[in-house]
DNA sequence: TTGAAAGCGCTACCAG
DNA sequence: CTGGTAGCGCTTTCAA
């Protein structure tokens, strides 16, 4: 034991030993009263509580979780805290893993690393079970995960041929929402601008939308690349499809956030919104419900897909992961705002 | 042991007795293999490396945590992760706390839940250190960490007469610096829009901005109570604001949210930003720059903050967590965008 | 219902 | 430099 450590024990932890020592029982029986299916009499478990209370006891998790094999931490893999979004997601999450007596450890993938080399270190953690929101998993490192039956789930993405739990927004159901809702309400000349081009999110989003809209006998629409998420991209975007003669009536975008940028080029330009052009995000972050936005928009179901998420990698329920990988999809709702008008009136 | 610990226990985890095992060496030899310190001959490293590698062992840093009592977790109480400003912080800390090769668990104190409620079940995951972003920490409890040795700072915040760490914007300076930019560029009639009225942000913020004021000899200020930090908030000052006879030339916003809120009521009224009023905000979130806002803004050294958060509590050199309590304040600076303008011109 | 004892996986000391 | 040994604080058998 080093120096520091003999120093910290000498001054700091009450441990169940001390405990016992006072009430002259054994240590065993400590450990029995914070053992919620232990047997032992009430009135001993009362007296251990009152005095170990006293003595400012806790019991050490880290400690217990040595022999009960169970940390009650889940590890949280995320990579841009900056986007409300993945803020939204990330407050979803721990308030569901905090619901089951568990805590949130964080990681947050420096700059050009990958989830593969945090892995290693976040599995040294011992975590009870890992959500990853930024990018995905090899086979190789599901594998390793499988064979330590640490379950693992993707957030917010999947993918397709692995054998590894996800949950996702159902962003084709929420791209045919918007294909319908557009429809609806007349507009003519639709576009869609995508985000990141190979994110199932973006994917998903387009074909729903698109597919939706050729089974209306829509064909006329237009596509615009993005090329990422960001106000930035959508900004420019927007740009370039009024520049355009045959201009848009309606912009659905890939993100709420470039829809931001895209209200911002074409007011810049002139454009009424929602009266020269219609606009469409999707999320729903706090912002599009602010008045100078009044974005209409899909709205994730955040806290489902959270607790969705939870219940998959068993934590709820000890012992219950779902054995069978699984991808659960959340529909989505349209939140209807002022960016948006009926063409016909 | 339960049958599922057991089943784990089979099924996974390599240790460091598997691999002596297989090379025929001591457990010890395995340990130093992965303790920078130890002495060990570099072949015998090189070979436990190797082969631990190979049978996919890591160390257990929780079972190692039992006796070096470093967990090499850093706890993180925050309360809303929604509000963009604390996520910039969550992500500034956690970037931190990895460098320093910790990992960040975060706590957020459910509804109607404080801090004094979470500190206990805090203490029992014996983590390294503890960042509070959220509410402030009474002296008993503050006494319960010194007590354990355990380093406390809090974050964006501090408490004069307590006994603790605290690490925030110089919110004075800051409002100060407003109230000089304001000046020289030839405002005569600024107004302060407060947040949360006992928050020390918002406190110093005013303090700062007013005090200069008065020492440029500037007498004619307005302060309007926002009452909170929120959009909502500051959409409602602002239409008060300038309800009034003596409307302002300039409002400075308690935070960047506030200062959006603010813009859209003024937008609203048919006033322009910056000819009819100059706006300013406090923070620099991502969104003040999006051109739309073009905000004015002191921003927070949100790196800087988290940089000496970690250094107070003595995280990247071991053992050095400053023992006298100390606040630092970090100066921010003004960013000045397009949402104020020299009225001389 | 309780106590004694055996570890969980690891580090840290002590001999050699 | 290496192996043996004694724990870290706790849970969980096994007897009593």
């Amino acid at each position: 034991m080093t120096e520091l450590a003999k120093k910290r024990r000498a001054v700091s932890q009450v441990t169940a030993e001390d405990v016992a020592r006072v009430l002259g029982v054994s240590q065993s029986t400590i450990s029995r009263a914070f053992t919620a299916s232990a047997s032992i009499a009430e009135d001993t478990k009362r007296r251990v509580l009152k005095t170990a209370n006293a003595l400012g006891y806790r019991p050490n998790v880290i400690a217990r979780s040595l022999i009960t094999r169970r940390t009650n931490i889940v590890a949280v893999v995320m990579d841009n805290l900056t986007d409300p979004c993945n803020a939204l997601f990330l407050d979803a999450l721990s308030q569901r893993i905090q619901n089951c007596s568990c805590q949130t450890l964080l990681f947050i993938p420096a700059a050009g690393q990958d989830v593969e080399d945090i892995l290693p270190t976040l599995l040294q953690y011992q975590v009870d079970a890992i959500v990853i929101t930024s990018a995905t998993l090899s086979s190789t490192m599901a594998r390793t995960c499988a064979l330590r039956e640490t379950p693992v789930v993707l957030f917010n993405r999947y993918v397709p041929g692995l054998d590894i739990h996800a949950v996702s927004c159902d962003n084709e159901a929420g791209g045919r929402l918007v294909a319908e809702f557009l429809i609806k309400t007349s507009h003519v000349r639709p576009a869609y601008v995508s985000g990141l081009p190979d994110a199932t999110t973006n994917i998903d989003r387009k074909r729903g939308f698109i597919s939706r809209l050729d089974e209306l006998g829509v064909t006329s629409w237009l596509i615009e690349e993005g090329g990422d998420y960001g106000h930035e991209a959508g900004y420019a975007a927007a740009k370039r499809l009024v520049g355009r003669r045959d201009r848009p009536d309606a912009i659905f975008f890939a993100s709420d956030i470039m829809a931001f940028g895209g209200i911002e080029a074409l007011r810049e330009i002139g454009l009424r919104i929602p009266e020269d052009v219609s606009v469409i995000g999707f999320d729903d972050v706090p912002m599009a419900a602010w008045p100078s936005h009044g974005l209409t928009t899909i709205r994730q179901p955040v806290k489902e897909m959270a607790g969705e998420a939870i219940a998959l990698v068993g934590l709820g329920s000890l012992e219950s992961a779902s054995p069978e990988p699984r991808t659960s999809f959340i529909p989505g709702t349209l939140v209807e705002r002022t960016s948006t008008i009926d063409r016909r009136r």
